[in-house]
DNA sequence: CGCATTTGTGCAATCGATTGCACAATCATA
DNA sequence: TATGATTGTGCAATCGATTGCACAAATGCG
């Protein structure tokens, strides 16, 4: 059995009550039985138990994660495991503990949510699975439990959340085509599912209208977010209108499957066409050519989740505001003609 | 406030320690005051706290993991991820929580520990940190605090542990150039610090020698396990012996920078040579050549840990063994000259 | 020197459950 | 019908802390 306070109290031969505020920091207690009290801890390895401490308390500086279900592939992105390490880090430096939970379907999230709150194991909940449909968020309005959002709302008052203006990431990278001179630019990706997709597309729009180019409807393929969907919706566009000579897909994995199919059709990249994507993901300092991305930041906005949560379960004031996390357009070979290929791919055939 | 097992007590009329003995299944409790008890529960949407619960019963149905440190940049590595994937879903599927937890420095992770198991919150760890100084590993042998590594021991003895057989995956890999025709070939990332990377080199020379290949010293190249050191491995590789046709790297990301670097020098793969890495990670299959590699099933790893973690915890009984995971080679292009080339990266200038 | 503060510590209730033991009511058996 | 076993429930202690309140001792002030 661990030593207990009571232990500890009997040794350095006060009630447990002293021994409590000695390890609060009380500065009722006098130097002198501090010191006893404490050399006795340490003298014994003490550590104050977290459960009964928490219980008493009534705070567990403990705050729950919810990712995409492990079946879904969606948990599979990089995208994840770096917002993750974005909360831990922060989690980490000021006390707390993550606990991490994915549920397999929605219904399995609530009840997982449900649990969370009402078991009082967690102070609060980090959502990284902002679906479209969301019953979860709304559930979560319903009840007094502390939660942030990581990415948009869509649509839903007071709720905290952290994002990037995606808009924004589409402005700027189609700009970047344009500033290269090209101008027939195809989108990859569009969904109604995920307003990050359409946040993306809507920012492409709004920069050709800046810069005077027409928008051509046939040069938009929509597609899911992962899943090889990319190669098909390259197909699609292939099929469709050989006109462009650029293309911007919603997502990295996206860009390259599309590449791949490019390249397939002996159309290369960035010779015949620029390409690019979004998320920045590691992988894409890989590939062959090397693709330029808008990096959204991922870690940071880990912390910022964090600190939003955080605020909001110590309450240091009023509704914390949600924040916005910077992106930046990360050039590289697809979208750069006079790159040095010193990594080029192998001849074909 | 939350609902508490009191109040339930109270309006079903009966005493908390029969409610709580509902909530157990107890069969002793009526049919009849189940019912009622449970439509009580129902109705008042009851959870249990589990801090209380925890208190009491002297489990909390948590496990600790502990990850390399945010600033390592091990990190990183996609292999990580995984196997908190694996760990989690196996982990929810039987009432489990995972608390995640990674310290900056070594000295930090044994206070992390240290915290992990005095302070009760968690009843076992998963260390997924097998440095080569392991007097975390040293310490947590000296408590009795259940714990299982993911990676090999290295010479301590009662550690449970998973692991894949590295010896068995170099040799393996090894014997797949052999069988294509290949032996002159180069081994870049030995290493004395993880035996990961010094196991795969063991399966490497136990190959050559099954097959009458002779053992060349100057093929192979000491190198750390990540941080684009394949690509300064293989320029002294280059600057050593170009006779090499095939090269090995003790890891996928390596075996990338290392392509790249052959690739600068005119050198083709798998035209000229052929190359493969280990781990298996996403990029693999997206990289041009797409790359031939040993899967390690880090999923795998991951449910396994959980598994025995679980069972050490609940002592089913006596000590648990430790557990082996199979490993896959996933040939791919880089080791195969005809296998169609239909992601074919771009003509170099 | 006497009274009001301040300082230092302990008592006991509390957080929200679990569980060994006691005991009344019911049932089975001879 | 008496007796022993079984069934169903409650009492109260316990898990390991925290904390409001009480109170004695020390100190300050006029």
């Amino acid at each position: 059995m661990a030593v207990t306070i009571k232990d500890i109290a009997k040794i350095a031969d006060v009630s447990p009550s002293t021994v409590s505020r000695v390890i609060d920091g009380n500065p009722r207690i006098s130097s002198e039985t501090t010191e006893r009290v404490k050399r006795v801890m340490q003298k014994l390895d003490y550590h104050p138990n977290m459960l009964a401490r928490s219980l008493a308390r009534k705070n567990t500086k403990i705050v729950g994660t919810l990712m995409p279900g492990t079946k879904e592939n969606a948990f599979k992105h990089p995208f994840f495991p770096e917002i993750l390490r974005g909360i831990t880090s922060q989690a980490n430096s000021c006390g707390y503990n993550i606990l991490i939970s994915s549920a397999a379907s929605p219904r399995d999230e609530m009840k997982t949510i449900w649990e969370f709150a009402k078991s009082g194991i967690a102070e609060g909940l980090i959502l990284m699975t902002s679906r479209h449909n969301d019953e979860v968020i709304r559930g979560l309005l319903e009840m007094p439990f502390p939660f942030v959002l990581v990415g948009n709302p869509e649509g839903y008052e007071h709720v905290t959340w952290v994002d990037n203006d995606n808009v924004e990431a589409g402005y700027r990278l189609t700009e970047h085509f344009i500033a290269n001179g090209c101008t027939k630019i195809a989108f990859l990706g569009l969904s109604d599912e995920y307003l990050v997709l359409k946040d993306r597309f809507e920012g492409y729009r709004r920069a050709l209208a800046a810069h005077g180019v027409a928008y051509d409807e046939s040069l938009v393929v929509r597609g899911a977010f992962m899943g090889g969907e990319g190669g098909r919706m390259m197909e699609e566009l292939l099929a469709r209108n050989r006109s462009f000579t650029g293309v911007i897909a919603a997502d990295d994995y996206m860009a390259f499957d599309a590449i791949k199919v490019l390249n397939r059709s002996g159309i290369r990249v960035p010779e015949d066409v620029l390409a690019a994507g979004f998320n920045n993901i590691p992988l894409s300092d890989y590939f062959t050519p090397t693709l330029t991305s808008v990096d959204i930041n991922a870690q940071e906005l880990g912390e910022k989740a964090f600190r939003l949560i955080r605020s909001k379960i110590e309450e240091k004031d009023g509704a914390p505001e949600s924040a916005m996390v910077g992106i930046n357009l990360v050039v590289r070979e697809s979208t750069d003609r006079r790159m040095r290929r010193d990594c080029g791919g192998v001849r074909q055939p």
